[in-house]
DNA sequence: TCAATAGTGTCTATAAGACACTATGCC
DNA sequence: GGCATAGTGTCTTATAGACACTATTGA
C-alpha cells in the first residue's frame, strides 16, 4: 500500500527521497517564464514548486521517463527537447529528510501548454518551495548561456516560423540587439533552418516575412556554433 | 543490520538504488588515464569498474561528498576540482535492480594518486563493469571539450608549471598542436596564471623556463574563454 | 659554436560587427 | 508616395593563425 510505502521511506535513514523536477520554460508576451504548481500536500502545502515527481521503478524507464511524466502529469505538456540539468541533494533540502532530485529543463512554445498551468515569468518569481527558487535561477542561467553559442532558442518557437521572430527570442535571451544582417549570416552558418518555400507571414501592414523551419536533424537537440552566437 | 538492509532494498520495487561513481582522470606518460577498481563483491565480481559508493544519508551531506568520499576511499586521492557529469539511471544497467547514479569527474596529477590504484589510458580500456565503459567516453569527451575553451587542462598538471608543459597538457587533450607565440597570448588573456618570480625549470641542457602557476580564484573552478581555446 | 628548447614580434587570413542601402506590402 | 518592416551588399575592426626570428643553456 502507498501509505505504508512512505512511512517505510521515512523511517529507513538509509533510503533518500529520489524524485525528479522540470524546468519547463517558454516565452509568454516577451518575457522568459517558468510552469509552476501548486502544492497540494506537505511540506510546503499551498507554495508554489516545480513540477515533479519521485521517481517510480515501476513507472519509469529512467530518471528522463520521469521527467516526461511529471510535465505531462503536473503540467499537461511535452516538450522534443528536455535536457538534465543536473542534480541537488542534501538532508536539509526537504523537510521530509535526506533527498536527492534531478533536474531537467524544456523549452516549448507557449501555445503547448494548457490555459491552467500557471506561468511565472522568471524576472517576477515568488518565493518558492524546497530549494527550486535556485534551480530555476540556475537553469535560467544556463539557457541563456547556451542562447549564446547554439540553436537552443528555436524551442520556444512554434514549428514555422520567420527570421526576424526567430532573431528577436536570441535578442529575448541574450538580452541585447542583433543586427539582421549578421544574424542571418551567423544562423545560415548553423546549419539550423531551411525555407518553406512559398510561404509568407502577414503580420501587419508591412512586407511578408519568409516562413522557416528547423531541419529534422535538429527537432530534438542543439545546432552548435564554435564560437559563439 | 547491514545484510537485511540489502536484502530490503532489493526486494523493494518502490525504492531505487542510488549510487555516486567517480572519474578520475590523469595523465600517464603523456596519455589521458582513469582511475579503476577491481569489484570485490558481486555483481561483475572481478571486473574494473569506476570508484563508486552507495549514496549513505548518514555520512554525505551531498552526492558530491559521497563521491569525495569514493574517491578518498577506493582510490586514495582528493581533487580540488571535482564537478558532476550527469546521471545514468533504469531498470536494466544494474543487475541488481532500478538504479541511479550521479557522476563525478577529477581531474589530478599523477603524483597525489597512491601508486596502487591502477590506472589505465582511456583509449585502451578494457571492458568495464555496469554502463561504466560509456559513462568514461562520454566523460572523456566532455572533458577534451572544455579543453577547447577553458582552463580545465590546468588541473592535469603540478601546483608550479612551466608554459611548454600547460602547452603541451592542451595539446594532449585537443590532439593538436599549438603555436608558442599564440598559445602564450590566449593563456594570458584567460588570466588564469601568474609567474612565480626567479623560479626557472631545468629540463635538459637547454634553456630554463620560467615558472608559473594558478592564480588563487581559479584553483577549484574554471576560467573560460569566450571565443574558445 | 652547435643543438635543443624557450620565448617574442609581426604579418596575414578570417570572422565578427557596423552601416548603408534596397525590397515589399498596405495605407 | 509614405511608412513600416523585411532583407542584402559591403566596409571596418577585432581576433585567430602563421611565420620568422631572438634568447638561453649545456655539451
Amino acid at each position: 500500500m502507498r501509505r505504508t510505502e512512505k512511512l517505510t521511506r521515512l523511517k529507513d535513514p538509509m533510503t533518500p527521497i529520489l524524485t525528479v523536477d522540470a524546468v519547463l520554460l517558454t516565452l509568454l508576451a516577451g518575457e522568459l517564464s517558468v510552469a509552476l504548481i501548486k502544492r497540494e500536500a506537505t511540506p510546503f502545502k499551498g507554495a508554489w514548486a516545480l513540477p515533479g515527481v519521485y521517481v517510480k521503478e515501476a513507472e519509469d524507464d529512467s530518471a528522463k521517463a520521469a521527467a516526461d511524466r511529471a510535465l505531462k502529469s503536473k503540467a499537461g505538456a511535452t516538450s522534443p527537447y528536455l535536457e538534465e540539468f543536473g542534480t541537488r541533494s542534501g538532508p536539509a533540502r526537504d523537510p521530509r529528510g535526506w533527498s536527492l532530485t534531478v533536474i531537467y529543463y524544456a523549452l516549448v512554445h507557449h501555445s503547448v501548454i494548457p490555459a491552467a498551468t500557471h506561468l511565472v515569468p522568471v524576472a517576477k518569481l515568488p518565493g518558492l518551495a524546497f530549494d527550486h527558487a535556485e534551480i530555476v535561477g540556475s537553469v535560467v542561467e544556463r539557457v541563456r548561456s547556451k542562447a549564446n553559442y547554439s540553436s537552443l532558442p528555436v524551442f520556444l518557437l512554434e514549428e514555422k516560423f520567420t527570421l526576424p521572430e526567430l532573431q528577436a527570442v536570441y535578442e529575448t535571451l541574450r538580452g541585447k540587439p542583433e543586427n539582421p544582417a549578421n544574424f542571418q549570416r551567423k544562423i545560415e552558418e548553423m546549419g539550423l533552418i531551411e525555407m518553406v518555400p512559398g510561404e509568407k507571414k502577414v503580420s501587419g501592414r508591412n512586407r511578408r516575412a519568409q516562413v522557416y523551419t528547423v531541419i529534422k536533424a535538429f527537432r530534438d537537440r542543439l545546432s552548435v556554433r564554435e564560437r559563439g552566437l
